[in-house]
DNA sequence: GGGTAAACGGAGACGGCTCTCCGAATCATA
DNA sequence: TATGATTCGGAGAGCCGTCTCCGTTTACCC
């Protein structure tokens, strides 16, 4: 991203490959595994890891940053579908692909999230997102309860599956195919419990600073 | 459970304490956060964690044993229900709060998995579960096509949304409705795209010792 | 109250992780 | 191939969390 490559070979390789060896050791090992692991497993040395990234949060940014470049190349494929439908679809499921071929991911996100609470990701694709939840509305296609955050929350979801590791990756569709006829306007859709949220509310809620009070659920 | 409670008081009071300290802990700061930081909330010295746990998996260990046991009182409700799809909501329902509310719980299961993985928890759950399931399907009231393993996955999902705070519960039902209406056994239900699984070839797979591969999606 | 066994508290040894430093190795350039 | 600049590697200093040890305190029983 706004990382200054550098001119020779070597160094461009070896990051390449810590960014590479990250993915899979934090998929692993979560997001606090030893760098000093991390420098083996790339073949590098204790003190190169360091020189390309000042320190771990560092390296989470960029993995970050790498994150959020893929998914704006999902955007236009989402964007562009025939129907508000099939766009909320693809929405679906390829936002939930991409966190669950991640498992690193959400962790990186709550980090960065620690790091910077007055950042949002994401923010220029909501009045586009809005838009496709309407038009998929207005063709009677998407129930009409349903909000953008309850689209992303349950993007989360089905991102979560990552942690079940890359063998459960072919049976993730069973899940993807429940909630998707769970937001299909049909006769006999179960109304809302509660109204929605907007953006706004929710972002303020989930990064709340400090200690979270935890009331029961009932 | 196992544990022996002592029989004088200020140990007993210090043991629940500290379990208590200890979920509030886990659940804020991840279930490697230092134990002194524990000992300090709980008002307590290092050495008193340290005697009522030999070490942080014992605490872990406990924690777990405790969920399953709050667990075990959710078992007649849910099973005794009028029919088998009010079993079923109120399987997915309650388990998800379960969860939710318990936001600590997925990384202890985790943990516990780790350190035994031939350990089976609910083993003893499996045929009521599937009778559960028979019995909604029989109905007609549930999708012909949706497995235990389906479920209890589901249900992880819905407790995954613990992360996002005490502050989200009340929100948490909205993903239920939509969950619940994608489980209904309806016109126009889409078809499972791959096969379920048993409940072993599912065990089996997501605590495959040693790295996960992680091959991707598509 | 007095005696005894059990539990408490916290200082500090220990181990592992982070990050720095600098001589050695590698690359770009001519 | 020679030169200079850049990067590499890994030993080790420093820090932080874990866990032990033991003198002090507390609870229970008579």
């Amino acid at each position: 991203m706004t990382s200054s490559a550098s001119s020779r070979r070597d160094a461009r390789r070896n990051h390449e490959r810590l960014l590479a060896e990250a993915r899979r050791l934090f998929a692993e090992r979560g997001i606090d595994a030893p760098l000093d692991e991390l420098a083996t497993r790339a073949g590098v040395g204790a003190g190169t890891v360091y020189r390309h990234f000042p320190n771990r949060d560092a390296l989470v940014r960029e993995l970050y940053d790498n994150a959020v470049a893929e998914l704006h190349d999902l955007a236009p494929e989402i964007l562009g579908a025939e129907t508000g439908w099939r766009s909320v679809e693809l929405y679906v499921e390829r936002l939930g692909a991409w966190v669950a071929d991640s498992p690193f991911l959400p962790a990186v996100m709550r980090r960065v999230a620690e790091l910077d609470p007055s950042h949002r990701p994401g923010i220029e694709f909501e009045p586009l997102v809005n838009g496709m939840i309407e038009r998929a509305q207005a063709e009677g296609a998407l129930r009409a309860d349903v909000t953008a955050v309850d689209l992303s929350i349950l993007v989360d979801m089905l991102g979560s599956l990552g942690q079940y590791g890359g063998e459960y990756l072919p049976f993730w569709r069973r899940q993807l195919t429940i909630i998707l006829d769970g937001l299909r306007a049909r006769p006999g859709t179960t109304p809302m419990p509660v109204p929605g949220q907007a953006f706004d509310a929710f972002h303020d809620m989930s990064h709340a600073k400090g200690p979270k009070p935890r009331p029961s659920v009932e």
